[in-house]
RNA sequence: GCGCCCGUAGCUCAGUAGGAUAGAGCAACGGUUUCCUAAACCGUGGGUCAGGGGUUCGAGUCCCUUCGGGCGCACCA
């Protein structure tokens, strides 16, 4: 259920109808109606809605917009369409569209039925993955984690309710390279704290979490892995950070409102021989070439600039091979359609993984890559730099612990992925105006309060259908019953175009329409019939901040 | 050097799949409380949409180019 797409939908066809009946009354000449846009005018005085259809055929048409688009008015079966007030023909040839207010006043029934699960489309039968975070175990979840993980969740949240079948998935690198170094960190950690004097490995990794870690199991398993041959010392300790960094990670997650339908291990796609048997595959598609001792493939096919290497000279396959055999599986299972939120800083990745899939008889359009930019973090206007290697950041769990959750995970929806973030500490802190998050939140508490205050007045509130709406003809109510009736359409636009952060700004609009309502009408007021109505008023309000307040991941307080 | 992203008000950012006179918050200045929460509201000032060219009836939006910033260009992930 859709209001605004209904409403649309219907002037389409009752515009379509018009040019028809002007081309047989040959007061009109075209071959086929051009694809067209309904929208709504960003300024009130040019409608409810407007049409571009006569700019778009004066060419083939060959007559001035202006003058189709008064054919198009002049042809129009005013009794085809409910509401329909005043049609006029405006600037270049815009077709202006006015509707009688009463086509609002049914929304709130519609709201007060639906609740929570106003905004939402029915299941649609389809199938979608978001893959987000997807951290490695070796350190703390850093601010791009936490962009990505507010992003990616959020997401879910809106394919969800623009009725998809959603899962949300967490790829575990717990094999490759970056472990090899993680554990010989660990070892020589180990054997430092220990009493050796043995060298740190050059590119390990050397954040203080790590040093706990090894302390950890000091204090738990003593020295008894100091007597052992080095690989199995290793195997040993790392498969024990390796649980400790997960539980950590899941925990601070969750902490964060982020909860995983699936914790993928890249390990089990080597260990089960998915990755082997996947280069195999495209070896016998000739995709593959042996140079210098390592396997290469041949990405080039695909636009890439270079080949790039699946197995090592040593005989190791590479992330991008696991990452081949892990993307063929996610549709093996069945997806329709897969999303991977990744940081900018793979971008380079997204061509190669698109040919693989080529490669594979996949279609690469079943996968969609949110890159979102790099987060630079600040503390009161003073750059604090990211590292993961030297420990000297902010990690997600002190964000939670300083910020709030809440603060936090607007304030990374609230922006576009393909923005770079700056992100200040202090301000994002701030319970103030800087701070949208309570802003939206408040209107919430308000609408909360003022219903705490008719029940403690004894005013009964009507919900529903026998309450005349039609009583509320300010503008401001208006324009708000205007906007409650567009969620619909702004939830399907952000999972259309993979856009979270619209749910964000459309909450902000919504609670900014409230409050100023607020300062102007009184709920609470002595005509019965519009205190009535503009109590059914509140409670729509109240449903739809919460909801797009749930999208993004935000509590909905009944009090501040 | 090559590729991707970004450049919109003093600051942080929107800009609805190319539409009409480019918006919001903050900051600045001035107002609003006998009234359902002042975490609010109202008003004022503030713009060469980085620069240039092109496509189009119409460009902040698409194409080319220059400049500036970020990120990539490993037998790392």
């Amino acid at each position: 259920m859709n209001p605004i797409e209904e409403i649309k939908s219907a002037l389409r066809g009752v515009i379509i109808s018009s040019l028809h009946k002007a081309r047989a009354e040959q007061a009109l000449v075209f071959e086929e109606i051009p694809p067209f846009v309904i929208e709504v005018p960003r300024e009130k005085g040019h409608g409810d809605f407007a049409c571009n259809v006569a700019m778009l055929m004066a060419k083939s048409a060959r007559r001035k917009p202006r003058e189709i688009a008064a054919i198009i008015v002049d042809h129009l079966d005013r009794e085809g369409l409910d509401y329909l007030q005043q049609v006029e023909v405006a600037g270049a040839g815009f077709i202006n569209i006015f509707l009688h207010p009463q086509w609002l006043y049914n929304i709130p029934r519609l709201v007060l039925q639906m609740k929570e699960a106003y905004g939402s489309a029915p299941r649609n039968g389809k199938r979608v993955q978001v893959e987000f975070v997807s951290a490695n175990p070796t350190g703390n979840l850093h601010m791009g984690n936490a962009r990505g993980g507010a992003i990616g969740d959020s997401l879910a949240n809106v394919l969800h309710y623009a009725g998809y079948d959603v899962k949300r998935e967490f790829y575990i690198n717990d094999a490759g390279n970056q472990i090899e170094i993680f554990a010989e960190s660990l070892e020589a950690r180990y054997l430092q704290l220990s009493g050796q004097h043995v060298p740190f490995p050059e590119n390990g990794y050397a954040g203080q979490d790590v040093v706990d870690t090894v302390k950890g199991i000091l204090a738990r398993e003593g020295d008894r892995f100091l007597n052992m041959d080095s690989a199995q010392r290793r195997q040993l300790l790392v498969a024990m950070a390796l649980e400790e960094k997960l539980a950590y990670i899941r925990r601070t997650l969750e902490s964060f409102g982020i909860h995983y339908d699936v914790w993928y291990s890249e390990k089990t796609l080597h260990e089960s021989g998915q990755v082997n048997a996947v280069i195999e595959e495209l070896r016998q598609k000739g995709y593959i070439y042996e140079k210098e001792g390592a396997q290469w493939f041949k990405t080039t096919q695909f636009g890439d600039e270079k080949d790039e290497v699946v197995i090592r000279a040593n005989g190791l396959p590479t992330y991008f091979a696991a990452d081949i055999a892990y993307h063929k599986e996610k549709f093996q299972r069945g997806f329709d359609w897969v999303i991977d939120v990744w940081g900018a800083d793979h971008h380079g990745h997204v061509a190669r993984m698109k040919g693989a899939m080529t490669a594979l008889g996949l279609d690469p359009a079943g996968l969609d890559v949110i890159l979102m930019q790099l987060v630079r973090l600040y503390r009161g206007g003073q750059i604090v730099r990211m590292s993961k290697r030297t420990g000297t950041t902010v990690s997600l769990d002190e964000l939670i612990e300083e910020v709030g959750r809440d603060a936090a995970r607007f304030s990374f929806v609230m922006r576009n992925p393909d923005s770079h973030l700056d992100f200040d500490l202090e301000l994002a802190k701030q319970q103030s105006l800087e701070n949208p998050v309570y802003y939206v939140q408040y209107a919430h508490a308000r609408i909360c309060s003022i219903f705490r205050q008719a029940q403690a007045g004894g005013i009964q509130w009507h919900p529903g259908s026998e309450v005349d709406m039609s009583v509320l003809k300010a503008t401001e109510e208006i324009a708000i019953l205007r906007k409650v009736a567009e969620f619909p359409m702004e939830v399907e636009i952000s999972a259309k175009t993979l856009a979270p952060h619209r749910i964000a700004r459309y909450a902000l609009d919504l609670a900014g329409l409230f409050h100023s309502y607020y300062n102007h009408f009184r709920v609470l007021q002595d005509d019965l019939i519009l205190q009535q109505a503009r109590l059914n008023l509140m409670k729509v309000i109240q449903i739809v901040i919460a909801n797009a307040l749930a999208i993004i991941g935000v509590s909905a307080p009944e009090q501040m």
